[in-house]
Order: structure tokens, then C-alpha cells, then sequence
DNA sequence: CCAATAAGGTTGCTTTTTGCAACCTTAATT
DNA sequence: AATTAAGGTTGCAAAAAGCAACCTTATTGG
């Protein structure tokens, strides 16, 4: 059975506004755009769905999970599911909307391999199920399928 | 000429032990992780280079501001440039790393696109200069070019 | 079926961060 | 030479984050 988590509490921070913004990057942010969030989404994408499993791993206090999961789950990003034999014990599981996050959290592993590499780190590669082979990094291609980068693009 | 940002203050946060978590997208979102970051390099992207055009399109407050060029700066992802005639002018452009950020504010932005998309918003379209047409949509691919979701791969 | 323990929170308090406005110094501009 | 704009700094109030204690309802082991 699936709750909702909408509590009475306007969950509105005063930096909501970005939620109307008419650029879609800031209204993505307002959605993911702090700190845990796209933590969470990302341990959720190494299959974690329980509250204490992500405070465990991910060292969150409390009740800001509880507000991150929360705001998620309003956002449409998971869902809490209640899986307890009487009620009481629940998974957060990633929407498709959520799994949908996969790109841009790939995109920002590879940015962070590229750049961030620290010494030593093998990058903890990203491989295939089926081909049990290494993604290709993702990259922002033109309408012919040429790479392009910012200054190839401009906004209409 | 190019002036270093650093200041004597050591700009830790509490957060930062995120720079040393093993996941590269931890590191990542310790470099852009927060609010403002990725919006200021989103503007970056869309030309600005100023301080005082970043405050007025962003309508961030002035220490804020400060703050998290002066972060960008020593995370290499801006540069500070001096472009006054006698000194004391700046621009802040994108290094290449910071450039490189682009398949990320692409991807997320297309993601918002595809979920947040507001009532009657033309989504905007990001266009390639050389063809003036959209750019494709920014995907996952395995080896073999084939698009994969977060369930078809592993972490190893 | 009962006791012990774990899940999933809530509450209150302290510390950090953010936001805002006032102020300041050094270039450009006229 | 006077005025204005750029690019800040500082102090203060409000909001958010972090921490520990506590609480209630399942689940589990015996």
C-alpha cells in the first residue's frame, strides 16, 4: 500500500521561489538542488530504500532525513511504500521520475572522475550488466550526433 | 591577469568531509553542491561574468556571492580575471573544468524539462549554433551505444 | 504469547548558514 | 574634479542544519 507523506506543513522554504523560476535547471534544483537530496537519490540507486539504512550510510541527522524524504516523495521522486506486516514499516522507493535522475547523476560521477579524481582512486567504475563493460561518459550531442560543448549552443 | 581568491579564512564547512568521500558524486556535489553553485554557473554559461550582473540576475545576496565565487575559484571552476584598466575590475569565467559542467546542466536540465515542465512553457529549447537545431537528449549508453537505465548497471 | 529490540520518527536545543541593509574603497565616466 | 558604479565588508536577524534524548509501534527470539 502506498501513504502519502504530504503532511499538513507548507513545506515551502523561503528559497521556494526557484519552483516557479522559468529556467528548468533552477526548477530541477529546487527539487534536488541541496545538499542530501541527490545523495539520497544516488544511494538509492545503489538500492537502498530503508529511513535507517539511509541515515546508516549516509550519515544524515534525523529529522533531516525524515524532512528530505518527505520534500522528496512531494516532489514525486520516490514513493513510501509500506511494506510491514501490519503497517508501520516502509520503503522509499525511486519514482520513474526518480530513476530518470540517472542521467544527470552519471553525468555528474564522470565530471567528478575527470576532475576530481583523487590520488590513487580507481574511479569505481560504472559497468553494463550485460556486457559486464565500462558506460561510455555521457556527453551532450547536436542533432547529427557531434558532440558540441557551451559555446556551440544558444538558447531559444 | 589572473589573482588567486584565496583567503586566509579556511573555507571548510562542516560538510566538507564530503571531499574526501570515496563516491566521486559526493566530491562533485562538494564542489557545486549547494543552492547557488550550479545557478551561478548555469548564468556563467548564458555569458555573465560579472559580479554585479551574477547579483542582479540571480538576486542572490552580496556575501553569499562573494562566497561562493571565492569557492568556485579555489575549486577551478572559475577563474578570477582582473580586466580593469588600473587594477580591481573582475570577471569570473569558466575554467575548463567548469565548462565540462555542461553535460550536467544539460542533463539536468532536459530532466526538468521532462518532469517540471510548467503550463504553456515552451521549454526553451537549447539549440546548436552550426545546425540550428535542438540538441539530442542526453543519455546513459553502454559500450555497445545501447541506451541503459539505473537497473541495468552495476558498481564495481 | 511475552519480552526485548529495532524501525521510524518527534521534540528541544545549539551551532551554522543565509538573507538583508548599511557602509566603504577604488575605478570609470562626464 | 565630482559623480557614479563595481566590488566588496560588516553586523545583525532569521532560517536551516546538526545533535541527543525520547517516544511509539512493529518485528523477532525464545
Amino acid at each position: 500500500m502506498t501513504t502519502s507523506a504530504s503532511k499538513d506543513t507548507t513545506r515551502e522554504s523561503s528559497r521556494k521561489r526557484l519552483h516557479d523560476d522559468p529556467c528548468s535547471v533552477a526548477r530541477a534544483l529546487s527539487d534536488v538542488g541541496d545538499w542530501w537530496s541527490l545523495l539520497i537519490v544516488r544511494q538509492a540507486m545503489y538500492g537502498t530504500r530503508r529511513y535507517s539504512d539511509f541515515r546508516d550510510q549516509l550519515g544524515i541527522a534525523r529529522n533531516i532525513l525524515v524532512d528530505r524524504l518527505a520534500k522528496l516523495v512531494d516532489n514525486g521522486i520516490f514513493k513510501k511504500v509500506d511494506v510491514g506486516a501490519h503497517g508501520q514499516r516502509y520503503e522509499y522507493r525511486l519514482t520513474d521520475k526518480g530513476k530518470d535522475l540517472f542521467t544527470v547523476l552519471v553525468a555528474l560521477r564522470q565530471w567528478g572522475d575527470r576532475w576530481n579524481r583523487r590520488d590513487g582512486d580507481a574511479p569505481l567504475q560504472l559497468v553494463d550488466r550485460r556486457l559486464g563493460q565500462p558506460l561510455q561518459t555521457v556527453q551532450v550531442l547536436d542533432a547529427d550526433g557531434n558532440p558540441v560543448t557551451v559555446s556551440d549552443v544558444i538558447s531559444r
